[in-house]
DNA sequence: TTTTAATATATAAAAAATTATATATAAAAA
DNA sequence: TTTTTATATATAATTTTTTATATATTAAAA
């Protein structure tokens, strides 16, 4: 599916693959990310597909960059893909349930410990939903009003984060709670 | 991580491949899957670095099968995976939402339309989650009553994932309402 | 002013995960 | 009674993802 997120934001303007990081960390870090390596090996074979073109530009105190550009062909495929409607829930690998799963014969201030360090990490994460993002939206349509229906759609998923934490964050205090009486 | 799913499961009996991966399924399948290939593999390997023993037991109407089974080593190892506290938030792919993201120029219509499906999916998801998971856990307590501090645990990991579709489709219903009134 | 960290760019190697393929029996459906 | 589907077992090939490595400049810190 990575392919599809690069079409996405190539859809919006060309850019080097170092870019589209930077981006996409801003952006759709949260439910969807890549490691630098695997972008830049996605881009290629996007491109031995016909599905983006690329040139290399010169500059004088940098290393040398790879501008890529969509084709017609790509913005085709974005096209079908993005009216492909989603028909099977995606599955998630939480370590932390993981780990509570086996948890049984550990100590009860052992366990406790530990959902309350994740508790801590959860409580910064809302806050970076809560402050961060929404900046980035608005910095965006301030300066391009006419992707103010892609900003809507934007804060959709910030939204989704916030409430992903919120619902995380009443779990951990549901199974301390839960921990500290029944264990 | 799955090598310590795969530890996990031998610590509380000795299985096959293919017996981890349907326990799998019905337990932990909703927050750490993996594909049969994968647990093969990953079996191969833990019994390389000596944290699990097989052997092959013949089967008259049955392909031969190999069974597994955790070393001291094996025991060792997970406890201390046990112990060490998750220090970082995992991250998840949600298709859903990268679709989604990239959609400010398909039409209001399709947007909805595919956002209710997967209103459906949730829905069904939820059920699954209320119904299924609590009897599995009443039916292994009620053989083995020593495993009731395991399972008060993994009722938790059950209780997140019907707050999790629950958190989903609030959002869902969220989106589409927006999505109605401003696109 | 030397060292360290950050920015900008990318490839190579290794590990993890998915998809495809293979064999054999039993049970169910056509 | 032939075909299909489900159960039981596993390996091979491919794709995806992560980790490690590499180069060069600028800015910041010691």
């Amino acid at each position: 599916m990575l392919k599809y997120a690069l079409l996405g934001f190539l859809n919006y303007e060309s850019k080097t693959g170092y870019e589209i990081k930077q981006t996409m960390d801003k952006s759709t870090g949260h439910f969807w990310h890549a490691k630098q390596s695997q972008i830049y090996t996605t881009l290629k074979k996007l491109e031995e597909d016909g599905l983006v073109i690329s040139h290399p530009e010169h500059q004088e105190r940098r290393p040398d960059r790879r501008v890529y550009k969509i084709t017609e062909s790509g913005e085709r495929a974005l096209q079908k893909w993005l009216l492909q409607p989603v028909t099977k829930l995606d599955t998630h690998k939480e370590l932390l349930l993981l780990k509570l799963f086996f948890s049984g014969k550990l100590e009860k201030e052992t366990i406790l410990t530990q959902l309350r360090l994740l508790r801590n990490l959860h409580e910064r994460q809302t806050e970076l939903y809560k402050t961060e993002s929404p900046d980035f939206i608005e910095e965006i349509t301030a300066v391009q009003p006419e992707l103010k229906q892609d900003a809507h759609l934007w804060e959709a998923t910030r939204r989704f984060g916030e409430l992903y934490e919120k619902m995380y964050i009443r779990w951990l205090d549901e199974t301390i709670a839960m921990v500290e009486e029944k264990l």
